[in-house]
DNA sequence: CTTTAAGCGAGACGGTACGTCCGGTCTTATT
DNA sequence: AATAAGACCGGACGTACCGTCTCGCTTAAAG
């Protein structure tokens, strides 16, 4: 559920483009160091004129590819949703979930984090607040076979809402660990998977009831 | 639950500081500016020159005084803190939760508001960061009152853990508003509220749990 | 023998530099400014910021080029000294040196002079000073001309040495209207000549003596 | 003939001081710190900020008292007028001036001297050059002497102007060691000294010649 | 296998903000 | 009532980035 797997990406094409040789050297040089400085220096530390030193690539190319630092971000996270992650199966709803959590957990409270830094972005440049949004949308989607599958036990209603089940699984997590800043709490994956599945037994997810 | 309420404040005097007259003046029109800055521009609107010139006062007292934007926002905050909020007695746990949730929802919902530049502002300043933590947890603390009377009343477990119970409620708005910036849904405050409360009747935060 | 005579001048290129069009146009303003703030307002009026106004060009491009007003300083002084200043020929070893002393008499005794400036310059920064000794050991030079010509009409030893000779001259004239500050004496310039060029006819500036 | 005699000073009172205790202690301090500050750091380093601490008094003390930074120096200076010195006696004209260059070339070629910042100073503070012109004039009053005995010796004219004379003798010392800057050269002295010599016998400095 | 133009390297510039130092003035609190 | 200490205003400093522009030079792709 991190954004750390960096792949090819993918930026729309207008007029004949020149994929070959120099110029995708050059974008692999420059996704490299900007992935690089986030998470050396976050957020603050990814200057333009740093990632262009980083990635030996003279600071104007920068500019004219990626305009400006939310280019930079965006293209990498585009190139960060390019992998196949799917969700572990552990049999039940809330191992599921419960999985989920401990992926997150680790990603988020380990030190600064690249996810950190993005977020931190995605506060001051639209361009890469969308592409956040973007990269976690899909990551819901593809989550939401997990509620299929519990459906499919009989866990829950056939009515829940994957994605409010999934958010009330997940958010108490970034809350506490990006917006609080508590203490890592090892409990909390747990704890917060098993009380959105206790939810969700009660139907309180369930479409017609929101 | 928001942060918009400004009061009186207090930072930590080390050594006799001069109270009266101009000080207390210049102190009220700075903080003053930092609130408006950061209303009408933002984080990124809130330059150390912007508040100077907003407030009327010379750069280098900006500096003087509270060093970095960090610290005029923690000095902001802590004023904001010096409130007398109470969370609503509704009579019933989901009720309170809703009422909690409905005015966080206004808050984070209304355009670009005060406490996104905040938190934008908590990803960059160490100092800020603190302040907002000390913010919130203030206001969770207030907030505990809510599951003590859910308690008295039999809705839930005597041991349930407030904190628990009241980041489960909440942190589903500032995720989908503030992280993943879905376009508001007036349902969410409600389904949210309701969630947490139903996992809270099924002992999920009882503290023998987590 | 002042130094209030623009031309050309030539800083040491290392890599190739840019000398068409906007550049070269940047330096001319900046060195046209800094050349009148001199006179109008004084070393101390010589400020980064005045005179990237005045030249109508931006603080920064000042910094990146000149460093600091020493830089300054020594670029207009090397273009000073790029003209074809020659010592007047008189005919007689005491008719030079009069002239000579009559033309720095002038430069000097005329209100706030750029030379004063120069010298007010040359004693905070090092590449200034440097630059002016620069330029006065280039006056020098041009002058031991008139200690040549007086030798080779027998007025003085031929082992002369031209520069004592020419310090002997001219230091009185420095002396009294920069550091003493006496008020300016139209007779001063002759006395020193005359004295200079007597001491000359004695043998007391033949290098055998020192 | 340098000015690195500090004694008791005198500037003009204006209304009754205070000249007791607090207020004497105070400006011994001052006085004290100005003349080791400006040997340490030379001019640039004379701020008033710089003063106060190092005299252990306040910087609003300093203001008070004396204005700015060439209110201090002249004080200073005004009090290093207030010595004993006198020409040596040696029994020649060009032995007499001899020691007086000897004297005067050590204390403008031992490093970074009180003189050179003093006549830094005077080149950004008015106040400061008048109260160096002032305390050169003095000395050269008091070397009047030099020449009153060469010419009761028969050495040169009677009509022989003193000052003319020794500045002559003098001048190219400070040419050649505080503006052109050059080498120390040990035998500078004595031919600055023998060339004056040799010229106030031809009878250069006699004032019916100007 | 040439063209040819897209893309890159390079240097400079205007501009905003930073954080600091210092000069001077004003005002509060102390004695 | 005087003065010491603190705080303020204002100017300048030197730096870091930002984003732009104008040149040439390379080189990938089209003919």
């Amino acid at each position: 559920m991190d954004s750390s797997t960096p792949a090819s990406g993918n930026s729309a094409p207008t007029v004949r483009r020149r994929t070959g040789g120099r110029s995708a050297r050059v974008r692999a040089q420059v996704v490299e160091a900007v992935g690089a400085l986030l998470l050396e220096a976050g957020y603050d530390g990814l200057t333009v004129d740093a990632v262009a030193e980083r990635a030996d690539v003279h600071r104007t190319t920068v500019y004219r590819r990626w305009r400006d630092v939310g280019g930079l971000l965006a293209d990498v996270l585009d190139a960060a949703a390019d992998d196949t992650w799917q969700p572990a199966d552990t049999g039940t709803l809330e191992g599921d979930l419960t999985a989920l959590n401990q992926e997150l957990y680790e990603a988020l409270s380990s030190g600064p984090t690249l996810t950190t830094a993005l977020i931190a972005a995605s506060f001051r440049s639209a361009e890469a607040a969308a592409a956040l949004s973007r990269f976690w949308e899909d990551r819901y989607e593809r989550c939401a076979v997990v509620v299929a599958r519990a459906a499919a036990r009989g866990e829950v209603p056939a009515e829940t809402a994957p994605r409010a089940l999934l958010v009330a699984a997940t958010a108490p997590l970034y809350h506490e660990l990006l917006l609080l800043r508590t203490a890592p709490d090892p409990a909390l994956p747990d704890r917060a998977a098993r009380a959105a599945a206790a939810a969700a037994r009660t139907g309180a997810f369930a479409a017609a009831a929101g």
